[in-house]
DNA sequence: CTTCAATTTTGTCCAGGACAAAGGTGTGAT
DNA sequence: ATCACACCTTTGTCCTGGACAAAATTGAAG
């Protein structure tokens, strides 16, 4: 199950960690300790990986490497957890200005290193929960505001698509199990949320199918009873009317086998609560891991 | 001034050809010859830059190195425009239907497979031009004559955009000149032409900005007044209105600087040719390389 | 003309050594 | 005590040269 072992290209593109660096810190430290093939060539096991990860974090946190790499994956968790009471997970405000500024300087490359950068320090799931999801309601704000034109705010848009697909299309990203049907209904355009979804959802091993914006509901039931589905899964933001969401849902529900779940979330649900029966709400972006992990707790109790 | 050498970082960074394969071919093939430094450490003078870029885009064509890199700058140069010129291909019809076939068993990861197989064997221009492009054509039919529901383009739709922008996040794309705008207008939702235009305009070094769909008039004009814009390209897509079109690419035309190109292709133009003044139709995806061509060759006379 | 096996090409991986830039430490002068 | 400067340590990057597997090409047989 969790024996998945992974090359030092793959480790290099999901840590930021080059080869080099890798068996250098291999040979003086200890650390990493893959496994070996046949011919030599080092494997690393996904605990590894995690313990990269956060080795990873902690040095963009300032910390030096040499005392890090010796220290057993508890010491590491003390400090993650003391670097997580420290860090509120609001935005910093320079990073806010630094966003604004490039988009009113339409500098869409520079936007994209940032995007980049922050990405690979974090990682995929923080970068979504703490980086973008604050950011996304900055950008709304300084919209409505007059701050930024429609035409920044879709430039926002197309470079954190191409840096979320990007971290998408990576090895074997959610091949696993529950399988999650992602879509929005008709007149909902907006996609930027089902992306972060099926990001947070991958790194999590879960198999997500993105159908995009506006999918017809007969179409989202039919392909939801074919059996291949676990979970679907709805985005609705903010220019939504409430009364449309709850009764496309309401449809949804009751056309969907039983055995489906159907979970809802963006900012055109969030605060006002239908709180439809077998319907899951989803009120952050973050929610979304919460939800895998109770669906998880409960298909293993079957 | 042309004395810059760059390290061999610099030259990973700007050709995503990797410090191995830079090694592996200076012993195997020749070049590149850099010079070194003090301790031996190597040193690229631009001219060898470029003309890794010219081989690195022919290897992307589906060339080999093996060839490529016993040939001299002229050879290059020469087949490179040779490629300009190749003829256009169409879609065997056994892959049209391995495509269909996936799509409604709503099999998206074979998709995705199938996609990034194409795309790494016949490199991103020929991908784009000769499969993909035939293949839209395809899906459109089918969704027509009902093969396929709306889902299943949807579908095929986010696979291919996660393809393509992965593609197109790779190291360095499309730094150089000119720098190109690409948007749709307002009640234009379609952005597959938009993406396809990018990633071939990137191979060939420009520098491409996508707005996404939907940008207001106003906005894209604003844009582009400021200086930092060589090329406005817009994509229509057979459901656009013929009339709405020309009108709105009038007005843009008008109100753009003199200086500023404006390229607009899609299905929504193809065949109808309104000829507008100071306007470059692009009835195919391909010809927006064509475009390029044609645009530098202008921007080298003055 | 197709099919399959042998061969070549090509990118990636390995080990172990060297070195410079960045980070830290200690000493003396203000 | 604080600052400047020389010194040591840590750390990432670069080097060479060899091995091998996957992909592409070629050639032989059906």
């Amino acid at each position: 199950m969790n024996e998945t072992l992974h090359s030092i290209s793959a480790i290099e593109r999901d840590t930021g960690l080059s080869r080099e660096v890798l068996r250098k810190w291999e040979l003086r430290y200890g650390f990493p300790q893959p496994v070996r093939a046949a011919q030599g060539e080092r494997l690393y096991p996904d605990e590894q990986l995690q313990r990269l990860r956060l080795i990873r974090r902690l040095i963009d946190q300032g910390r030096r490497p040499g005392s890090l790499l010796r220290l057993d994956s508890a010491a590491l968790e003390a400090l993650l957890a003391e670097l997580a009471t420290a860090a509120p997970a609001t935005l910093p405000p320079a990073v806010g200005d630094e966003v604004l500024a490039l988009l009113t300087a339409h500098d869409a490359a520079g936007l994209t290193v940032l995007l980049n950068r922050t990405l690979t320090r974090c990682g995929l799931q923080r970068f979504v929960t703490d980086f973008i999801a604050p950011l996304n309601v900055l950008i709304g704000e300084a919209w409505l505001s007059g701050a930024i034109e429609v035409a920044e705010e879709h430039l926002y848009t197309e470079q954190l698509q191409n840096v979320l697909r990007a971290a998408l299309s990576g090895p074997a990203l959610g091949a696993g199990s529950p399988r999650v049907l992602l879509t929005t209904f008709p007149d909902e355009l907006h996609s930027l949320g089902l992306l972060m979804a099926e990001a947070l959802l991958s790194t999590e091993g879960a198999a997500c199918t993105s159908l995009g914006t506006q999918t017809p509901v007969e179409d989202i039931i039919r392909l939801a009873s074919s059996g291949r589905v676990d979970i679907v899964a709805l985005s609705f933001s903010g220019a939504y009317p409430l009364r449309r969401a709850v009764e496309g849902i309401q449809r949804l529900r009751t056309a969907l086998p039983e055995a489906v779940a159907l979970w809802c979330g963006g900012a055109g649900l969030q605060g006002r609560r239908p709180e439809i029966e077998g319907v899951r709400q989803l009120d952050t972006i973050a929610d979304c891991l919460t939800a895998l992990a109770d669906w998880r707790a409960r298909a293993a109790e079957d």
